[in-house]
DNA sequence: ATATTAAACGTCAAATCAACGATTATTATT
DNA sequence: AATAATAATCGTTGATTTGACGTTTAATAT
């Protein structure tokens, strides 16, 4: 029988990081550690690879643990190795960032783990290498939105445009032309216009929109150009 | 003294996709293990991440064992964990893929793994969730050089724009109209023409140019845009 | 009636694009 | 000296896209 007997094996770890939307704000998820090393410091949700899991399922199990959710955008970030960010023991941590409607996200849920939503530029620093982490995942994303539509999968079922063109305005921390804006939305042909309005912030009341998950799937890999000249922000 | 005694260990891995470009072809380096498990079948360069190592180092000196060479165009693929692909012994391997001029590779020093060059469309199947790897590599490969100008790391420090065009054609397997090819390039202004010329292929013969390596690092984050709409493409 | 936000419609000039035509340059081959 | 072959430049076309900005209409809480 052949084994890898001499080499030696380290922990695998998967960290999670949370980005929410409630229809007003861009926030992430952290948590209060509740245990050593680095008790009550922040952190991002994480847990090691059991035995029978894949990477990407350990990520929806530690996201599943934290928010109760299934089925949410999910993709892995990059995998972090540096040999001394564990204090405690070398862990290698695949890092997934995930997209959530915050008002999917139920409370109750989260309280054991000490969980709380900040707003993205207001975040508290965090243990080890995560802070790293969440530089990486917001490039990420900002790189990614520019040319596909995930920035959809932060937003309720329904939403409204000035809902969409408020997230984007956020992520890319940069005033967007409303009319420009609406027109290549439209253009996209990718929402459905419902009868319904939302009042809450304004007396007209804006539409609610559904996204069209048919077109979504289809023209996800088309590139997108909600932003002007995203070249010049990209590295923000 | 605080430790994660309950959790399993398991073994991690870097395996290297290598792409090469000899001015004429696009290739793939492939060696033939010489050791259990799946001998004498063809396979990614890899190996166990040391204690001393973090990844990004670990296939660093994966592929200076493989190629002699350093200081290569290097980025981390992604993390594949399922449990079962490695039969032997659960191992979560980081891949890594690398660009390389062919003409900088000593034969000599891989002669000890067997390794060959192969057409990109022409390799054998590989071992494990090794052909997933090279796959997603290609995707990647495709996806960033119709944004960024990672191909030039596959030319020799001397090129002309006839391989250049060439090396652009066989990444999108298609045609490119060379009148509007070279205005573009132009227009980069990331090339330095040279006096000399390349007389191997023409009678005429075509210049030399290299790479400002600044303009280079500077323009990296810019979009390009030397294939006609690689939305199209993308997803081949 | 008024104020306020939503959103549709339009305009305009500048820039970019792909497709294509034509020409010139260089040199090995005949 | 003519020819063939590849390299490279220059130019044109019309279509499309872009950002910036102006205007108007709609809906409704106050």
């Amino acid at each position: 029988m052949i084994t890898y007997t001499e080499q030696t094996r380290v922990l695998v770890a998967v960290d999670c990081i949370i980005f929410g939307f409630d229809g007003e704000q861009l926030k992430i998820l952290l948590i209060k550690r509740g245990f050593e090393p680095a008790k009550d410091q922040w952190s991002l949700m994480g847990g090691f690879v059991q035995a029978n899991e894949n990477l990407y399922g350990a990520a929806e199990r530690i996201l599943y643990q934290l928010t109760g959710l299934k089925d949410l955008y999910l993709e892995q970030l990059k995998a972090y190795g540096n040999p001394d960010r564990d204090p405690i023991e070398r862990t290698i941590s695949v890092a997934y960032f995930a997209l959530i409607d915050i008002n999917k996200y139920k409370t109750q849920i989260s309280d054991r783990y000490h969980a709380e939503w900040f707003l993205i530029n207001d975040a508290p620093s965090l243990i080890f290498d995560h802070d790293t982490m969440v530089e990486e995942a917001k490039k990420r994303i900002r790189y990614k939105a520019a040319l596909h539509p995930i920035l959809f999968e932060l937003l309720p079922k329904k939403f409204t445009i000035p809902q969409l063109q408020n997230l984007y305005e956020q992520v890319y921390n940069t005033k967007i032309d409303n009319r420009n804006f609406i027109r290549k939305v439209n253009s996209t042909d990718l929402l459905i216009k419902l009868t319904e309005k939302d009042k809450s912030s304004s007396k007209r009341g804006a539409f609610y929109f559904t996204l069209d998950k048919n077109k979504y799937k289809a023209k996800f890999q088309s590139f997108l150009n909600f932003i002007p000249n995203p070249e010049h922000l990209i590295s923000m």
